[in-house]
DNA sequence: GTCTATACATGGATAGAC
DNA sequence: GTCTATCCATGTATAGAC
């Protein structure tokens, strides 16, 4: 604790700030060293590799999906758990930094595509969007389930407007997600 | 034109698939030359950069989008013309390489931007995307119409089934994007 | 139109001093 | 816990022969 674990949050915050903004490869170590006023190697001593950083961002995530996932699993495929669990991943991110964890990695797709965690985090994703659809729903239906979880998100990559507020972004992406999750047909 | 044009298409044709499953950055000139089986020299024949062979991949499609947003821009802001806005949109995404080429963008946000092409095509897609919608509509409304252009591609991002065919894939993609920008409240 | 060879820059990662 | 110095791999791009 104390100055290491300060260092190592100051390390995550600068890094997940500049890899959504400038892109994952594009930011090199030293150029986030810098941001803090210290070397790479010292980077090096609060993370073994670049990689690390970004697991160290979402693992934490991945084991909040996991038990939904869980959950969604135990329960029958309806329209009421359809919606708790739209409501549920709602109030998962608003936990720490959820969503900027999702820029980053909506920001980076194929730069992250074989790091271990995020491909992970990734498939958890897949399964809980899969978990709002039968394989033999019509594909609209398909499409704009799937839609659904991106819509909680989408508030926040697409709304640029700086007045507006975390809670406003929340609120419409629920609200958006729930319509979308809802319908059985066109 | 012949043997010229040929290997210069190739080129695209490689890159792209290249470029959206491996990514930007991890594919490197030599690896796009070897799967043709030329040498990296080869390709600065036909492309003078990197960048280049981007380039040539979307500055058609920036010409269409102009025109789209000129249209809509002499058209009332009414829900018929935000449908036909996005029935032209459709009917441009079935031309050419168009999906793939938005998959790529997609897939490679971060190491794409600072593109000058890749920059402005990304900028005529926030414009047609407002002319979806007025400043002062309510956040969720924003948010749906926002949404109804992404749905027209959803269908390639999110449906990984091999048996789905592309028009299958066109018709659910309107069809949902109809619904997003049909509503005018919640 | 395609080749070989190479210049040049950058980035991740490590060794070892302090 | 942070530093300097350095290794090593890779990538873009160019020069010039064939």
């Amino acid at each position: 604790m104390g100055a290491q674990t300060d260092t190592r949050s100051r390390i995550q915050e600068v890094a997940i700030t500049l890899f959504t903004e400038q892109g994952y490869e594009a930011t090199s170590l030293r150029e986030i060293a810098e941001a803090l006023g210290v070397t790479k190697a010292a980077l090096y001593y609060h993370f073994r590799t670049k990689e690390d950083i970004v697991a160290s961002l979402i693992e934490d995530r991945i084991e909040a999906l996991d038990e939904l996932i869980a959950w969604a699993g135990r329960r029958p495929r309806t329209a009421e758990t359809r919606a708790e669990l739209i409501r549920r991943y709602g109030a998962l991110m608003t936990k720490g930094r959820a969503h900027e964890v999702m820029h980053f990695m909506d920001r980076n797709k194929t730069a992250l595509q074989g790091h271990a965690k995020v491909d992970l985090m990734r498939e958890r994703m897949g399964e809980l969007m899969q978990a709002l659809y039968d394989p033999d729903d019509p594909l609209p239906v398909k499409l704009k389930r799937s839609m659904a979880l991106f819509a909680m998100h989408a508030a926040w990559f697409f709304i640029r407007d700086e007045s507006t507020t975390e809670a406003e972004r929340a609120a419409a992406g629920l609200q958006v997600a729930l319509e979308l999750a809802d319908g059985s047909g066109g």
